[in-house]
RNA sequence: CGGGGCGUAGCUCAGUAUGGUAGAGUACUUGGUUUGGGACCAAGGUGCCGGAGGUUCGAGCCCUCUCACCCCGACCA
């Protein structure tokens, strides 16, 4: 491609709605344009990059042995009832009514339609298991798009889908996934981990997420400094805190009998902690929430050690609500409750109050903890013997510096993360209800085990930049770069320099190598900058040192430009591109 | 969906307190000079001032409604 021909709109200016790196830079450099709120046009550039990360997860999805397919973007709504999803997506799905008004969605995520695919041609398990997957545009109607391609409403994703008659072949494909994943993004250059993560509303088991590490990631990751421990915050766990070689403080027998005590106007943990004079790790925390359910509401109270808090996706999940919300005054009152002095024993009995009390103090002794009546506290109280039956979970969200629960050793630090994949052990969720059943080898009747395997393919051009940009510009991985050899001449009035960047242009497109011929007549100055904006990997400048038989290659990797014999340059190009 | 902001030239933005002929930079066209880090001189074109209604002799500016876009939050297989 001749520069000069080429479609490539570069702007100095930053366009006044990007805030990220990663749209600014694709829109200067003319990989994007922005059209409306989370639709984008993909320019030449932008359209070879896109192509060239959709090629890597192709090769390596086929050498796995997934099979692509292209199911038809709009589908019927009817297939989102029968899986009971058009009212869980709500108005992210984008719905409307074709000239018989029937009513149709734009497929935001296809396992329905996969489902629907396979359920009447897989009839035994000799037919299984099967892979299969797409590269395709999705749409939803997202609440709040954002952060260029991170987060559009339309977007490119792959999303595969695998049918098996059994748990373990899930597993064991649920695994070969992961690796395959993992050569992916490792091929693509990026600097990722593998996440545990909440499974979310798509549902099911097991799920892990990739992650690309990034500061402006929407994502908070804990992960282990020492082994390749992580999760997402979310799901994250630690060594239980007396475990940790870190709080020996908490090593310490401590006597304590049990007994009722004023604690006038005493309400918080801090306070208690001052007044008792003793580590906030014996004290109860209550944290009461509102949880909403489809039809109803009650009010959860949460316990975990004074020092730590409450993660708000393992509440939610740890009483299947929908969601969580702050309690008003009146509402705590309603059901007999004391903020301040909210306890684990003598609650209110209301069929409304719901319990959930924290994994680590499972058992835990002695404990203060509120009396549920007013300027009171328990002290001295063991969780070893309660009167009820209790309901136990995990809740807390792991801090900078908890140890890691697998290794033991190292440290648990948090980092921003950019979701790419996420694959999920999805089990019958979707074969039950839509009725994807085979004959086994007993001749029974099963619904298929499935698992379900995405990577936000438009989103991991704007991950890439994130990762590997300067002040310069973009600095495009070999590997997805639109040109991988941009050949400058610095000034084409100067007609050896032109002719020698001809000659050297076709003799790289001969060899079939992905070239640009910046032939435009600009300044040297102006000419570079857009090569560092674009981030071609190299740059051969033709110039000045052209009299003495020397031209220039740019790494723009790390900057640095070494001169070159101009006879060797060919050779010297070919090597690095092999 | 709650809170905030913004909309004026292709792009980035001034002009709005106090209503009176529509602005700058950049980009673009032409000519010349220049030619290794976004050059310089000269000349030139550029607008439904987001839309609708209203107030006024007169509205980019004031009022009402509306639409779009962005930010924070909620949400996000």
């Amino acid at each position: 491609m001749r520069f000069s021909r080429a479609y490539i709109p570069t702007s100095k200016e930053i366009p006044n709605d990007a805030v990220l790196q990663s749209h600014i830079l694709l829109t200067r450099a003319g990989y994007i344009k922005g059209v409306a709120s989370g639709l984008y046009n993909f320019l030449p550039l932008g359209k070879k990059s896109l192509d060239k990360i959709r090629t890597i997860v192709k090769e390596e999805l086929d050498h796995s042995g997934c099979q692509e397919v292209d199911l038809s973007f709009v589908t019927p709504a009817e297939l989102w009832e029968e899986s009971g999803r058009i009212a869980k997506f709500g108005k992210e799905l984008l719905r409307f009514r074709d000239r018989k008004e029937a009513l149709f969605v734009l497929g935001p995520t296809h396992e329905e339609m996969m489902v629907a695919l396979v359920r009447h041609q897989l009839n035994s398990y000799k037919q299984l298991p099967q892979n299969l997957y797409q590269i395709k545009t999705k749409f939803r109607d997202e609440a709040r798009p954002r952060f260029g391609l991170m987060r559009g409403r339309e977007f490119v994703m792959k999303d595969g889908y695998s049918f098996h008659e059994n748990e373990n072949d899930m597993k064991r494909e649920f695994y070969l996934m992961q690796e395959t994943y993992k050569k992916i993004f490792n091929r693509l250059g990026l600097d990722f981990r593998v996440v545990e993560a909440d499974s979310g509303a798509i549902g099911g088991s097991g799920s892990r997420e990739f992650m690309v590490i990034a500061n402006s990631g929407e994502d908070t990751l804990a992960i282990c400094n020492s082994c390749d421990y992580g999760a997402n915050i979310e799901t994250a766990k630690r060594q239980p805190h007396r475990n940790q070689n870190n709080h020996d403080e908490l090593n310490v027998e401590v006597e304590m009998d049990f007994a009722k005590f004023k604690t006038p106007n005493i309400k918080t943990i801090e306070e208690l902690s001052k007044f008792f004079h003793i580590s906030d790790w014996f004290i109860a925390k209550a944290v009461v929430k509102k949880a909403i359910y489809e039809n109803s509401s009650k009010i959860a109270i949460f316990f975990v050690r004074g020092g730590d808090e409450v993660e708000e996706k393992k509440a939610i999940n740890s009483i299947n609500a929908l969601e969580l919300i702050d309690p008003t005054p009146e509402e705590l009152l309603n059901v007999g409750l004391i903020a301040g002095f909210i306890g684990l024993l003598n609650l209110p009995k209301n069929p409304n109050i719901i319990k959930v009390i924290d994994l680590e103090l499972q058992n835990a002794k002695p404990i203060i903890t509120g009396a549920n009546e007013l300027d009171y506290h328990y002290i001295g109280v063991s969780l070893e013997e309660l009167p009820e039956k209790t309901h136990f979970a995990d809740l807390i969200r792991v801090k900078e510096g908890d140890i890691c629960p697998i290794c033991n050793k190292g440290s648990l630090i948090y980092k921003r993360g950019i979701e790419v994949g996420h694959i999920f052990q999805l089990g019958t969720k979707y074969s039950e209800p839509l009725g994807a059943t085979f004959l086994d080898r007993d001749g029974k009747s099963q619904p298929m085990v499935m698992g379900t395997y995405g990577i936000g393919v438009s989103r991991l051009l704007s991950a890439i930049v994130e990762q590997s940009h300067d002040q310069n510009g973009i600095i495009m991985p070999l590997a997805i770069a639109p040109y991988k050899i941009n050949i400058l001449i610095s000034n084409i009035k100067n007609s050896d320099e032109l002719n020698f960047g001809e000659k050297l242009y076709s003799d790289l497109i001969a060899k079939n190598i992905e070239v640009i011929l910046d032939d435009r007549n600009e300044r040297f100055g102006f000419k570079i900058r857009d090569a560092e904006l674009i981030g071609f990997p190299y740059t051969i400048i033709i110039g000045k040192g052209l009299i003495n038989s020397k031209v220039e290659l740019l790494n723009r990797k790390n900057n640095i430009k070494e001169e070159i014999n101009s006879e060797l340059i060919l050779n010297k190009v070919l090597e690095l591109v092999e």
